[in-house]
DNA sequence: TGTACATCAGTGAACGCGCGTTCACTGATGTAC
DNA sequence: TGTACATCAGTGAACGCGCGTTCACTGATGTAC
């Protein structure tokens, strides 16, 4: 076959990007790197022109997930037009992120993952969580002027735990109800 | 070797125990069946004379896991001077909880395995999840009447994602500073 | 109570399989002249 | 601009390894007489 640079390039992020869904849906040790070349279109022999090792992929794909969540989150507050705070409750503790398989909050898809794994992971997360609290922060700040980080982290918490257990949940009926809870509760915090 | 019956009933349980810890504390997929033999002080061809799979001591030792987190946590709660339900937030929500490995709550450590696993775990997560709603309502209600079923819920989310993200991050401050946040947060319930 | 025998918990070698990784190869890309 | 050559993304067979599971075997337990 043979490709010129670009599609190098292009390939690269295509793996990636493929990887940050996949280990999100599966785990992280949930798909082979056989099947993740695959569903890229490719065989998995030339995986290790893009990457020295599997636990690259991870490293990368995991920041990837990362940054992409935010971005996400961040669009879907600006898109909405009510208080940008509840906007954000809403769109978290929504059903389409609940059942969003590739494309759920790492915070939740993937800590456990992260809680068993190598030291840098670990660290990337923990920047995201500040990245997190520091931004629900601000939106609670802007309209309750007396509201404080460690608010700001109770919200995280809140809505990382019943994202958590609606998805675990074997029950159309008590997960609905736990995501109606968490966002009522969180709600309370600017009223 | 051979053994008696009595010995077959101590080996299962102690093989079941053994994995209801290393299951939380590598994951469901995270230890071998010889390995697990191995921690039981036997050989791995004798697994198949207490299970008919991998997959029915998973379901075992899940359920145990779960029976025993309740236990637990209820003996923590009569155990305590104070107030029920700020009792059992501040050992949900402890250090010592959080690095307690292989006895952390399975609404937090197991939560990936059993999102992503069969069906028949889901419900006995689900049912879990219900118990602990219904427990941490009865606490609250017995404090202040006006509490609800929503703010058990709410409650039960804050703790397992506060959890969650303490056990993620890779940095002890933080670590810290989550679970002191979402403790405040919870102990305004009842005030 | 003592003896002969069936049972079956536990042993350890062996199985087939999927995994991450390696490697000789191919052929299009991009460069040197 | 055209030709010769080096590079290297992607292919697919092959590797060693650990896994879940199977199986022939051993010997203590418990039962029948």
């Amino acid at each position: 076959m043979g490709s010129s640079q670009a599609d190098k390039t292009e390939t690269h992020a295509r793996i990636v990007k493929i990887a940050a869904a996949k280990f999100r849906e599966a785990g992280v040790d949930g798909i082979s790197v056989a099947d993740l070349m695959k569903e890229a279109g490719l065989t998995h022999g030339g995986f290790y022109r893009h990457f020295a090792s599997r636990d690259e992929l991870v490293a990368e794909a995991v920041e990837y997930a990362m940054a992409e969540a935010l971005r996400r989150l961040g669009a879907a507050v600006r898109r909405s037009a009510g208080p940008p705070f509840e906007a954000m409750v809403e769109g978290y503790l929504s059903k389409a992120h609940r059942d969003a398989d590739g494309r759920t909050c790492p915070l939740v898809s993937l800590a456990s993952d992260v809680a068993r794994g190598p030291a840098p992971l670990r660290s990337s997360y923990a920047k995201l969580v500040n990245t997190y609290i520091d931004w629900i922060a601000g939106l609670l700040e802007a309209e309750r002027p007396d509201r404080t980080r460690q608010d700001a982290i109770a919200a995280l918490g809140t809505m990382v735990g019943a994202l958590a257990l609606a998805r675990s949940v074997d029950d159309e009926a008590l997960s609905t109800e736990i995501l109606a809870a968490a966002r009522q509760h969180l709600k309370a915090m600017t009223r």
